[in-house]
DNA sequence: ATGAAAGCGCTAACAA
DNA sequence: TTGTTAGCGCTTTCAT
């Protein structure tokens, strides 16, 4: 018995021409709402559709109209929450105007995002929404200001001088984390990031260390940097502990701000190896929320990024450039919320008194 | 000044032809590797697709073949880890094989399920990967089978009689579940569920209870299904132990098993609210790995599922179907990973006995 | 070894 | 009001 021996041909707009017994151009008429078909050939038409389940070929319909209702988007990965729903916001949107996304993971490969990219540009999408591997001055946006194309550039940018951007408001975000964790009396602090990520790590770090500094001229920043990957973050995180905890009590920081989110896994996952826990031995705070982070004990306090403006705003901006819109790139800061939980607590409270209940 | 300025026509194939001094048929002959063009015109040719940055529109070639090189993937979500890995890896096998994968989201709904799959039956996808919302017997699959299209379901279902199936090992790994459990001592356990997704959490029930009651006839098994939504199952397990804990100590569950993530972070959450840690106070095991499960304090134990296998798999099922391949459908289990993490212990050892150190 | 012609499914001018 | 014509960018016979 043949696997799927229904798979006829199905209808084209020439099949429902002949069967209403008009031309081909009449049913794109009628399908595109045209109201000078005669109302009679228009009903024959209507009917010949119904019956025959014709629907238009989307991708066919593009060719022709030189305009494809396609917009890209290329994310750095999409195992996290912050992406996934990214993906589906942007998605949804796409959709609301008629358009189909297609979305690519870049694997936070830069040479992998140029290769997306051409092969986005081979399809002649009418626009991407890219969030870089690195920033906006990678060979992605590169590629696209050489090769035309119409984009928005979301997430780990701050402005560009040829494309729109779009992201969360780093900088004001770090500020309130550092109002807050001084407000507590914390005083000695260590930051954790990943430099690869240049403009924006440095936006939260800045954000962070001036505000701080102006509120407490005697706070102490430290910082762990890595270069380009988690694992060596974690190396460097737990020789930076060996380290402070070697010059004894008192060395050590009250309080931990993680730049993004995998540092936040990895800050916890040394602080278990450690037996610390949050907030009497150390106090956390991260950029980026996740869903778990309300649910373990101590919940996790985190900034929390404003997905659906950033794609609402995002996608705004594109299909503004789509429709033809002129003028300088602007670029968008939207304001996150800073959920201050359970493992942000005072210094000095004394080493894990145990459970309250 | 204008935006996008230098958005010149692309090169097409006809472009090259007359910059090699050739016809079209010759350059896509060249560009398909045949053979038998003059090798002083071949080399005329990729020059000239050199010079003009000239590269196929994909679209515009499958349109002619009538064969197009895109593979559909339905997910229900973009959020979680399992479904975005999933779609990392379907895109990365898709790619492998010359094709372009469209994932979309069902965003849970079937109604959004059958309405997307029009839409990629529309693009005339060479097939599909579809997870569906509630199982192998919902509209989606109808809809497929009534259109003849290719595909391949996962996730959540067990089998068909139209399509290839693959997905997780759900009983199995439910019985060892039982067996980790039963082992350590428990003999009061709470199964946490979503009721909807009929087949899957079925199977993993009746895993788990089978095996269970082997080993300990006198085993206690309580269930909590959700009908069909997260929030009311948090309501429904807070009733749940509202409820035994009225009966007075001993009443109590002393482990949890949930069947699906979202459970394991409810009963997480409601594990909070009444202050019991685990697994002192109560064991957990979840289905469904996340990376945050690894750096909690305790680590959660969870059942991981193959989602490599599963993808490889499916691909492999849907490119041989794609290819011509008959034969009766064939449903495929990969077996799953469980991982014993400090959310369990063994019953009976007393309430919170605060940190050890 | 090569190119002309036909056409995938559709739409937009233009003529009638 | 409608149909004819002419493609979009490509590939594939099929003559030459």
């Amino acid at each position: 018995m043949a696997h799927r021996q229904d798979q006829q041909r199905r209808a084209s707009i020439h099949d429902v021409a002949s069967r209403a017994g008009v031309s081909a151009a009449t049913v794109s008429k009628v399908m595109a709402g045209v109201t000078t078909v005669k109302p009679e050939n228009a009903q024959r038409v209507l009917d010949a559709i119904e019956q025959l389940g014709y629907r238009v070929d989307p991708l066919a319909s593009d060719m022709r109209r030189a305009k494809r209702r396609i917009i890209g988007a290329i994310m750095p990965e999409f195992e996290s929450e912050f992406f996934g729903q990214m993906v589906t916001q942007l998605e949804s949107l796409a959709e609301q105007r008629g358009y189909t996304l297609v979305a690519a993971s870049s694997r936070e490969s830069e040479a992998r995002e140029t290769e997306i990219l051409a092969r986005m540009h081979d399809w002649r999408v009418a626009g991407v929404v890219l969030a870089p591997v690195r920033n906006e001055h990678g060979p992605a946006a590169d590629f696209m200001k050489a090769n035309g194309m119409t984009g928005v550039l979301i997430d780990r940018v701050l402005s560009d001088d040829a494309f729109d951007t779009v992201s969360a408001d780093s900088a004001a975000a770090s500020a309130e984390v550092a109002r807050e964790l001084i407000g507590k009396g914390h005083r000695h602090i260590l930051v954790v990031g990943l430099g690869e990520q240049a403009a924006t790590v440095r936006a939260r770090l800045d954000g962070f260390r001036t505000t701080a500094l102006k509120l407490a001229p005697d706070v102490r920043i430290d910082v762990v940097l890595a270069e380009t990957d988690v694992e060596p973050l974690r190396a460097q995180l737990r020789d930076y502990f060996d380290r402070v905890e070697g010059k004894g009590r008192g060395a050590r920081p009250t309080a931990v701000y993680s730049l993004f989110l995998k540092g936040t896994l990895v800050a916890l996952s040394e602080f278990r190896r450690r037996f610390w826990h949050c907030p009497n031995d150390i106090s956390l705070v991260g950029f980026d929320d996740a869903e778990w982070m309300q649910v373990t004990w101590p919940a996790i306090a985190a900034v929390v990024q404003p997905v659906r403006q950033i794609a609402g705003h995002a996608m705004e901006a594109l299909f503004a450039r789509i429709e033809g819109g002129e003028g300088p790139p602007v670029a968008r800061l939207e304001p996150c919320q800073v959920l201050m939980r359970e493992s942000v607590g005072s210094p000095g409270n004394g080493p894990h008194p145990g459970n309250r209940q």
